[in-house]
DNA sequence: CTGCCCATGTAAATGGTTACATGATTGA
DNA sequence: TCAATCATGTAACCATTTACATGGGCAG
């Protein structure tokens, strides 16, 4: 699993709570890895069981009380072990995909009503990488080469969502020529 | 769960046993989908409980007998249902970003390691799709517009991996000018 | 006689989503 | 007074992977 590690990840810079990771990869982390709370604080408990973390408990007045999260050595150690291995390619679930491979059952115009579905969902995320880039990149980074590699991880994001676009466009021009006729003969 | 539909859209076309979709998830299916036979025989089971599919037992003497699942008036319902619904785009789960995020904890010579470890793959996968491509999508289409549609899948995949190796081959290029220079200065 | 293809499955673990649940403070 | 933010979590379900398990036929 990966979500461990990319938890690790970020325990490794500063002590983090359950919630301030949330919030984390409802910004930035969710570029190349999706988590929800749950899944987060179940995680973390996990991982104090398996002596990767320490949990600090810290009393606050105005708000609730919270734990913070410190990576310990055995955790460090699991975090370098796991960056140094290769990954692989992630496993494809498109949904878009499937629909279209069965397409023989759909109107040529519902079709079309997808990909332009699609295309929006498409240009709002890329609204959404645009925005953050320059900002969290610059400010955050420690280090030239950081920044360097977040942008990297940025430019995947922003390549691959603007290829889809263009596919869209080349398979929207494309399906024009079936317009009007009827659902294929039998 | 769209695995569900997949397999009710192969079976809407001829009657198949768990055998053969598995292999057609080893095959072509995995361009956008990616399956497990332990998952289509499961899924099978419950899609027979909810009505979807029903069973012929077919017997063989010179290999095992296997079950044929044919999709039901419910079934062909359900998939026309889902397929015109619209589709989010998919979550990004991608391992090869979240360690070069997390890449300061690594020497420069690490991370191009890991670049071109995953280079090699993009350049299999990418193999796998040409080769397949003309072959099958010019074969078994049985109209015009299903042949260009399942080519509008496979370009999807190929443009995607395509610009996955462009942008491997730029950050290998700029992560030239930190060879050398030892993990950075804390 | 080795290994692959046919064909089916189960068990156990791990991973992920959705809904439920609480309760104080702050700002519009 | 309404909604959002802070902060935690549980319960139930659904999805996925990996390993275990069986056994005949056929080709090299």
């Amino acid at each position: 699993m990966s979500l461990k590690h990319t938890l690790l990840g970020f325990l490794n810079m500063w002590p983090l709570s359950g919630y301030d990771l949330t919030k984390m990869f409802g910004a930035t982390v969710r570029f190349y890895w999706s988590a929800t709370h749950t899944q987060i604080y179940r995680t973390l408990k996990q991982m104090l069981q398996e002596g990767l973390v320490e949990q600090e408990l810290v009393r606050q007045t105005d708000y609730p009380n919270k734990k913070l999260y410190h990576i310990t050595d055995r955790g460090r150690e699991e975090l370098l072990a796991w960056l140094a291995e290769p990954a692989d390619i992630p496993p494809v679930r498109h949904r878009l995909l499937v629909k279209m491979s069965l397409g023989e059952e759909l109107d040529t115009e519902t079709i079309i009503r997808l990909l332009e579905d699609y295309r929006k969902k498409l240009q709002q995320r890329l609204d959404l990488y645009d925005k953050r880039n320059k900002q969290i990149t610059q400010e955050y980074a420690r280090s030239e080469r950081e920044r360097f590699l977040w942008d990297a991880v940025l430019d995947n994001g922003i390549s691959v969502y603007e290829t889809e676009l263009e596919w869209i466009d080349r398979t929207l021009r494309g399906l024009q020529r079936f317009i009007g006729r009827a659902r294929e003969e039998k």
